[in-house]
Parts: structure tokens; sequence; C-alpha cells
DNA sequence: ACCAAGGTACGAAAGATTTCGTACCTCAGT
DNA sequence: ACTGAGGTACGAAATCTTTCGTACCTTGGT
């Protein structure tokens, strides 16, 4: 019951496109943004986000996300985990993560 | 001679999502690349760009990446200048446009 | 006044993406 | 062994994007 991990490119791997490609849909981008924000990092069920979408859609929003190389999916047959990878992110990519919490409300200050 | 500055968002209506399905695109992320590599932030010519679909496409990309708010377009009637929005996309999201430098060759360091 | 170069408007074809229905799989608990 | 919850595979519909053809506009130079 360990769980196998999906397979993902590697570190070096990432592509500024395909990052983008994912981070550009509206769903996948509130998930990434939830994992953003908590720093613990912790693994997280996939129906711990409360997505408005079928369970076929989340399937295909989460391959999506860890076929850019953005989490990681450890599957446990009956149920799955998701993880932020954060590190390699960050190495290949700093300061992306920050600015999917910067779209929070109070930015409206007078210019 | 003025040329007419083309309307996009104002700086502080800047949405990420807009902004990133803007550069989900190769031939658009290519043209906000060259624009964040220059960092005199001058005025183009649409054309100076060497992209290998035809002036309508063209025409197609650069009104999306003025209305996410990434370009001002001024029209002199029979050409186009483009210019970066470097402030507004600075102070909206911070590190953005660092990120477009950041898929150059030479990021093979060994882990 | 004409023409050529650069650009736009509109519409259509081609291609991608998102979404879900149906059917099936896997494990935990009974 | 059965059932239920969570998840996937496959395929199809709907939608969105990208691309370009045709036609037209604007300016500068002849």
């Amino acid at each position: 019951m360990a769980g196998k991990h999906l397979v993902g490119p590697e570190a070096d791997a990432l592509d500024l496109g395909a990052v983008l490609r994912a981070l550009a849909d509206e769903h996948r981008r509130a998930v990434m943004t939830e994992l953003a924000a908590d720093r613990s990092d912790s693994e997280r069920g996939c129906n711990s986000f409360d997505l408005p979408i079928s369970k076929q859609t989340q399937t295909h929003h989460f391959r999506a996300l860890r076929e850019a190389g953005l989490i990681d999916e450890i599957d446990y047959g009956n149920r799955k985990g998701i993880r932020l990878r954060r590190a390699d992110i960050e190495r290949k990519f700093p300061g992306l993560l920050a600015l999917l919490g910067a779209e929070s409300p109070g930015d409206t200050a007078p210019r």
C-alpha cells in the first residue's frame, strides 16, 4: 500500500510552455493556488479541492498538472494523493508560485 | 502622426488568468520574451519579430497581448508600434517577466 | 491620383481543449 | 464474496483557439 508514483518530467526538463498552458486553466490554477498557499507541502487527497466538475474531468486536470511537472500523483489504487513539486518548480521558475497568490483581493490601492 | 493608443485594461485590472492564457501561446510568448529581454523598453514595429505566421494571425496575437494588458499598441494608420507594459506588469505580477528569460539554454546545470 | 506596404475585419477551416456518459478497475469494510 | 467510494479509459459533444483567404482601409511616396 506504499502507493505508486505516477511519472512526470524530470526537474531539469520542466518546460515553461507546458507549465503556462497548465496554469492557463481556471480549475487547474485554483488547485495550484491552494497548493502554493500551504507552506507545509503536505500530501492532499484529490477530492479535498472543491472543484465544480465531474470526477472524470478532475482526472483529466490532475493528469495535465502532473504532465506539466507541477505536481506528483501517488496512486493508492482506490484513492490518489497529490503533492506540489515546490522545490523543482522554484529551482526552474523562481517566483512562479508566489505569483499564484498575488491575485488575492486588496490590490485595489489607488495609483 | 501622433499615433493612437489602442485600449487595454488598466494597470490595476490586470488579470492573472488572462495573462497566463496570453503567455500560453508559443508565438505570443516569443514576442514577450524578446520584449522582456530589452531593458530599454523602446517601441518596436510589429514586424520586427520574426514570426512564421501570416499578418492576419499576427494581428490576432498582438491584440490578444494587448487585451491581456501585456503590451500597448500604437496605431499609426499604416503601421503599428508595440511597447511592453513593464511597470504595470511588474507592479501586479513581480517576477513574471524574469521567468520568460529563464528558459534560455545553459540551464543544464548538474543537480 | 495612383500604387505599394502595412494593417484590419470578417468568416471559415482546422485543431485543441474541456466536459461528461458509459463502462470498468481497485481497495476497504462488511 | 459483495458493496460502495474513489478513480481511470475511452469516446463523443461542445467549445475555444489558431490559422488563413478574401476584401478593405490608411499612409507615404511617386
